[in-house]
DNA sequence: AGTTAGCACTCGACTTAATCGAGTGCTAAC
DNA sequence: GTTAGCACTCGATTAAGTCGAGTGCTAACT
């Protein structure tokens, strides 16, 4: 049985309708509602291929019909129209980011909660392995005689900041002498890059003694490998009360439960680093728990490097077309400002 | 009528077995569940009076009897049994803390992400408004050029840092120097106290181009009045869908709304800087939208200085006493925490 | 006077049966 | 190959019936 265009273009208004009511279509709400010159019995006769070829599932004998992951995935492929941001979109983008233009994490973060409100979907966003970080400054600000804290500016201009402590006191011309020490010779460095059999070395070029270089570099390697290896925001995640296919409290609950697995959305949003958008179907992600859900995900970065990922997670159901379409619009606008970030 | 001795342990009863149950209680249940002596149909009389007095509500006639707000305050005011923490709780969040043992900021999160795994209900903690905490240490950190991070040590060790941009250059000798001085000289202030006519002061005093103090300390100021007064965070909020009074998706919906406005988590937190544990039952918050729910809440403050609030959202129906118990152990724990951090 | 057994009554929740209608598959005619 | 027609299916909705937890009231008991 071969897929001819009307088959396509029955499948599509299947497809397009779902998406809209989350009802199961009948073949009669299509010869009406779109109009394909051909009547509901014709029809019926091309679901019924439909469903045997899999792109279609009946979910009990005399419904309609409903899009099967095999379908979603030929309408992804194949169908869906993509267009460009429209103003309001490009603007409510704008207005969000405006605050934190600075700063790559926070303009992430305010990316994922503008494309939440714009699918009406739950975002997921990554932030880079501080590990794999590359430090553009390094500096130390005291707190009190023991502690201080370790103030990074990484690559992207994104600044984070960890409380250090020591059990030796540190006075202050030390610190300023420690932070330009450290400042000069790591510039460049990733975080993973730095080597406790370093303090040896600066001890000796710079004359500082060296069991308190040991105990910075200590400190800090430890900060770094205690940290979490990848951070996670969620955004939006109330939206998805919204779908009528999570109004069971159970199912709504499960979900929840999922976007609180870090594991299971690093797993979700990781692998894979190319520039493209991905598209993640159903079942496709291989989780029970999110077997009835869709993702849409890209990766952003500076220069070369995977800085993190962002993703859109809704119901198998949701408007592949609009979030794929805001996703990829608002992540090449994105692209951009983070280019001038880090070049200027 | 008097609120004689018998009543009052009816009433307790029936809000006991409420809060356990979330079923309206009948006469018969308590007879044969409570061992008080009197047969159901005394209670029914005790009942008939508890309801005529207000503490306890038919929700439709011929069934059983539902705790009025009245009744609730009656019982926390004056019934409910404090506890203190046990083990396991107090393991909990020792656990919970101890990554974050030095920075106030993180530990009132973990804090109330702890107390959203006790109770089961879910929490909101206020960040003091930046206006108000006091500057211990201030401190620029170069980016580019022409711009840098502020980073900013309160006096509760919380770190903050805010890009800061100018349309000046500025070399790395003048930033120390900017910094040591403001640092000096500001230290102990409010941030609301920073003026930007000290420009002119500090520019005469320490012979600084006054040009670039005034851009500074605009830009600063600027940063501060931009930024939210209050900044605050939820934990816990999925537990709401556990209470079968949430099990309707619309309110929960509701409640999720709620909990993302920020205004009104602000009023619902704020007022009262009592060192004591506030209960707000029911429509006595006035807010429409959160009339079937209760806050537990209190301050948290270093020296004599509110910091912030903590507070416990759940059903009317939520377990008071071990909620007050657990947020005013682990409050009292914290504030020993706290006043280690501020002192040493 | 307070307590209790007994009883008629109420009313939401649950069960069962009946009806409705959107949808299907199949057949026969176009 | 397409379509009108028709019998059939089956979930969803509606209606009626039953159940039971609970009440209020009365009369008898301590």
């Amino acid at each position: 049985m071969i897929l001819n265009d009307r088959k396509i273009r029955i499948l599509e208004a299947i497809i397009n309708d779902y998406i809209q009511t989350a009802e199961p279509i009948g073949s009669r709400t299509i010869a009406k509602k779109y109009d394909l010159g051909i009547s509901s019995a014709t029809i019926r006769n091309e679901m019924s291929d439909l469903e045997e070829m899999g792109f279609i599932i009946q979910p009990h004998a005399s419904s309609g019909r409903v899009p099967s992951d095999k379908g979603y995935r030929l309408y992804v492929d194949r169908l869906m129209q993509r267009r460009e941001l429209t103003d309001e979109e490009m603007l409510l983008l704008q207005k969000m980011i405006a605050g934190s233009i600075h700063q790559i994490d926070y303009i992430m973060r305010e990316t994922a909660s503008a494309i939440a409100i714009l699918t009406k979907c739950a975002t997921i966003v990554s932030e880079p392995q501080i590990k794999k970080t590359r430090i553009r400054h390094i500096q130390f600000v005291p707190v009190d005689e023991k502690s201080f804290v370790m103030v990074l500016v990484t690559d992207g201009k994104a600044v984070k900041n960890r409380l250090i402590y020591l059990n030796q006191t540190l006075d202050e011309d030390t610190m300023i002498r420690l932070s330009k020490l450290l400042s000069e010779n790591l510039r460049g460095c990733c975080f993973e890059d730095i080597d406790v059999s370093m303090a040896h070395e600066f001890a000796e070029q710079f004359r500082m003694p060296e069991d308190l270089l040991l105990a910075v570099l200590n400190a800090a390697s430890d900060v770094i490998h205690t940290e979490d290896d990848v951070q996670i925001y969620t955004s939006g995640v109330k939206n998805i009360l919204s779908f009528p296919e999570f109004s069971d409290v159970e199912k709504a609950k499960n979900m929840f439960q999922a976007l609180e697995e870090k594991d299971m959305l690093i797993t979700l949003l990781g692998s894979g680093n190319s520039e493209k958008i991905q598209v993640v179907i159903g079942a496709e992600n291989n989780m029970e728990l999110l077997e009835d859900c869709s993702v849409i995900k890209a990766n952003y970065r500076v220069g070369s490097q995977n800085f993190g990922s962002i993703g859109v997670i809704g119901p198998k159901r949701m408007d592949y077309s609009q979030a794929v379409s805001v996703l990829s619009g608002i992540l090449k606008h994105i692209n951009a400002v983070i280019k001038a970030l880090s070049g200027g």
